[in-house]
RNA sequence: GUCCCCAUCGUCUAGAGGCCUAGGACACCGCCCUUUCACGGCGAUAACACGAGUUCGAAUCUCGUUGGGGACGCCA
């Protein structure tokens, strides 16, 4: 049987990074097989779901290159297929009407903990054979509950967390479909999940507790029960679990931050999975190696110094057109427009292996393409009594010689031996005047990558 | 409260009874390279939560303790 897995995000907010690597696991493991990735919205709270939401996630999933094959589908374009069943295992004893109001429910709950139970539904409505049943209240609108097996264990073998068992005692009978009608979504997946033909859900930790659920509704069903493999939570840097308010924060956040997708797809397949000492690999490569079997069981925490490093190295290796295109629009963003001297790729050539991200390489070369005031407390610190004449000295070679990082190399050297200084003491100041930075690349590939006439002109001014 | 899950360096992890005086990576620290910073190279510090048991032998298996997390909705 052919591989198909999918990812079902509820379309509430954006796609974060739990969920993008919940993504990203089920998208390989569809890859690495063959088989198939169906993208899913459960969109069956009204309330909270939005399209700018499902917007979000696709843009999300678009940006880290995980693609689907089938999909998306919306559960709430499925609700005929749902009811259908619904009427279905309410004519064959599977489910039945429950008229206990909410308030009442809450009052039974309520109870319940107070005598230090697990809160779960009485079954009043319960149909049983020569059970007599409560009279109806009149104008209430019952919610459809499945008949959950009174006895018995509910086991299965997760792919990642390994033998699981809940006794049927300590569930009760979920409601299937609301007062409206609509079915709630331990149902909807258990349909989904049957009528697309899942054969491994992999998904989040906080589904454990659903699964005997939807085990037990789809062997009432009489449909194939699927693998399960469910990944730990990812924690923020502090420990603590991420939430709105906390730390959670949208892929697309990491898009703005300066990330490259690979760097973060890179990390995110390490968080919690391994294939030996493999730190850093394609995507392609990730696929290839993919398995359940080394996904940890327990919660990652996440953390940043790691992504820079991966993002650094990508950066490092990443083609300079491709990078011009991804600076381009942060330089505008930054009021800067990129002239034709020097061509971008020369100068993110020169500078990517020093910036962790696109933001901080941005920030490191607007200097090429706008002037600026360097600190005047820097300018006197370099600009010794003793460098000022080399300078100048140095202002009038550059007039004369080739402007290539060699002569420009030649000729510095050639003044600093005049004026026996170290070069420092002329790199320095040069480093200051052109850039306003300390922290440059080597000082003759600095010079030379800017117009000659550039150079001139922010010499002079600073060395009247 | 009840149920479920988890537990190796600060962090991500390797490890599926002897290969482990526990390996790799990030971070941190030191040294080298050097025209500053970075890159790169080399090196150091650093962990099997605790207690029983099984075994000739346990980070690895079992039980318990502790700690952390999750779930208990007409949310998903």
């Amino acid at each position: 049987m052919s591989i198909r897995t999918r990812f079902a995000p509820s379309p509430t907010g954006f796609l974060h990074i739990g969920g993008a690597r919940t993504a990203l696991f089920s998208w390989a493991y569809a890859r690495k097989h063959g088989g198939t990735f169906v993208l899913r919205i459960e969109d069956t709270d009204v309330e909270r779901s939005t399209p700018e939401a499902v917007q979000a996630i696709l843009d999300g999933m678009a940006w880290l290159g995980l693609d689907y094959d089938e999909g998306p589908y919306y559960q709430m374009q499925r609700i005929e297929r749902y009811q259908e069943v619904i009427a279905d295992m309410l004519a064959r004893g599977l489910a039945y009407y429950c008229y206990t109001s909410p308030a009442e429910l809450e009052a039974m709950r309520e109870a319940q903990r107070a005598r230090g139970e697990k809160p779960r539904y009485d079954g009043t409505w319960r149909t049983e054979a020569g059970k007599v049943l409560p009279v109806p209240p009149p104008g209430v609108k019952p919610v459809v509950r499945f008949k959950n097996p009174e006895k018995g264990l509910v086991t299965w073998r997760d792919l990642v967390k390994g033998y699981i068992e809940f006794d049927n005692e300590e569930l009760d009978d979920l409601i299937i479909a609301r007062a409206d009608g609509t079915p709630t979504y331990n149902f909807c997946v258990v349909v989904d999940d049957w009528d697309m033909g899942i054969t491994q859900v992999i998904r989040g930790d906080d589904h454990v507790n659903n699964t005997p659920r939807q085990i037990n509704i789809l062997k009432a069903l009489g449909a194939a029960v699927p693998q399960y493999a469910h990944l730990s939570m990812i924690l923020g840097a502090d420990g603590q679990k991420l939430s709105k308010r906390h730390g959670a924060v949208s892929v697309m956040q990491y898009d703005e931050n300066g990330y490259l997708p690979e760097a973060l797809i890179n990390y995110l397949a390490r968080l919690g999975w391994s294939h030996g000492d493999e730190e850093i690999f394609s995507v392609e490569q990730f696929c290839a190696w993919f398995d359940l079997d080394h996904i940890t069981p327990s919660a990652a925490q996440f953390n940043t110094e790691k992504l820079n490093w991966l993002n650094q190295h990508y950066l490092k290796v990443a083609d300079n057109s491709r990078l011009a295109e991804l600076i381009r629009p942060r330089l505008a963003a930054r009021g800067v427009t990129v002239t034709a001297a020097p061509a971008l790729e020369a100068v993110i050539a020169l500078y990517k292996e020093r910036s962790v991200t696109l933001n901080d390489l941005s920030d490191a070369i607007k200097v090429y393409y706008t002037d600026l005031q360097p600190d005047q407390q820097l300018l006197d610190t370099h600009i010794t009594a003793e460098a000022k004449p080399a300078l100048l000295e140095l202002a009038e070679r550059f007039r004369q010689i080739n402007w290539d990082t060699a002569a420009v190399s030649a000729a510095i050297k050639e003044i600093i031996a005049k004026h026996g200084l170290k070069m420092p003491k002329l790199a320095m100041p040069m480093r200051v005047i052109l850039t306003g930075q300390t922290q440059t690349p080597s000082v003759d590939a600095v010079v030379a990558l800017f117009p000659r006439e550039t150079v001139l002109l922010r010499m002079a001014r600073h060395l009247k």
